[in-house]
DNA sequence: TAGATTGTTAATCGATTAACAATC
DNA sequence: TAGATTGTTAATCGATTAACAATC
């Protein structure tokens, strides 16, 4: 295990990880190579090994991980071994489809609280949360302790809706919205919005 | 203008600069440097300026990029200037949600289709599209010139549904389901699991 | 023991950034 | 002309991959 900073690249692979694995222990698969992960994840079996090995010696030469014990260190890197709560802005279309994945988000991390303000939204039931006024954002957030904010809003509405995120302690943020947003270099965000991931598809098609 | 072959990396990039360059045009502003550009999407201009000379020199020296004229070049190389129709597999909430993006997508890019083989969703309307069975997915496809297949079924169907994307002619695929697809090398996958996403991002929580 | 597979170092590859001549 | 900014080369930085001793 050394000390180096983790490049977001290794960061994001570990959730990749951390999937399948779940998937093997679900079939009892007791034991994997780097090389089983290699294959099925597309990846190059010592990247994965490196990657593991940034933190800690989670392997067994000659034999590979054992597929529960990894799976518990992993959860423990990315710190979903802890309660995190998330709120959502914007209950939208996109929104009130990403409440839905609650039960796929499992691992303690959960989306506890939602907020709009369009006066058709506010008090709308999705599944067992109640849309709640911008307004409350700020209380809401503290009181439930919540850590990651999910924005769902339209783009001129990202920035604002950012602030009012940090403002109120949030410290990372999921933005779907087609814009980038400024926040300060503490705070980490990232984008995920899918026309960009679409339109850069477009790019690889064959010439008509 | 060289002919290297260009990286992902680059082609990633050019859906954001387009969409700011679109709202510059909204604005009416004429030109732009890759400073502003830079200061914006909070990237290095000169990274800005070295993905757009991989493509032609659309600047000019001393004054920067015209807006309009680099809207034009960045549509040509992403084929936004083609119509390009898209499919999508399964009707779920998030699916349905994604069928409204189609005023966003604009620009010729059009979800055209979707399919989903469970009985209560088969011929439900979303927007002014049907949802069709599964079985008729290839006649779609080829009959509508499809080209891109999204998908947003659970984790155990998306890899039947991309094979039948491909068997049907499909160039490349978004998938949002949380699993790894397999697909020929001549086939472009992008993933877009935002669980991933927000499990990457509580790596970057402050430790409690 | 023999075969397998890790953890890690060194080599390679690729992407980003700095610098600057060319020129508007 | 003077100031600004491009396109491009060279330098830097960082990420991926190969190779292999250690060891189960």
């Amino acid at each position: 295990m050394k000390t180096e900073k983790i490049s977001e690249a290794v960061v994001r692979r570990l959730p990749v990880y951390l999937r399948f694995l779940n998937e093997l222990n679900r079939k009892n698969v007791q034991t994997v190579s780097s090389q089983d992960l290699g294959n099925k994840l597309d990846l190059n079996p010592a990247q994965i090994r490196k990657d593991l090995a940034y933190f800690g010696e989670f392997g067994k030469k000659g034999i590979g991980y054992d597929v529960n014990y990894l799976i518990e260190k992993i959860r423990q890197i990315l710190k979903l071994d802890q309660n995190i709560a998330v709120a959502l802005v914007g209950a939208g279309n996109l929104g009130r489809a990403l409440c839905n994945y609650n039960v796929y988000l499992k691992d303690n991390m959960k989306i506890v609280a939602v907020f709009d303000d369009s006066p058709d939204k506010v008090g709308m039931q999705i599944n067992n949360l109640t849309v709640q006024p911008m307004k409350d954002l700020a209380r809401s957030i503290r009181e439930a302790g919540i850590r990651i904010g999910i924005i769902t809003v339209p783009a001129s509405e990202a920035q604002p809706v950012a602030d009012e995120f940090i403002r109120s302690g949030v410290e990372a943020v999921l933005n779907f919205a087609p814009v980038i947003i400024k926040v300060p270099p503490e705070i980490r965000v990232h984008n995920a919005d899918f026309t960009t991931d679409l339109q850069s598809l477009a790019y690889y098609l064959e010439d008509a």
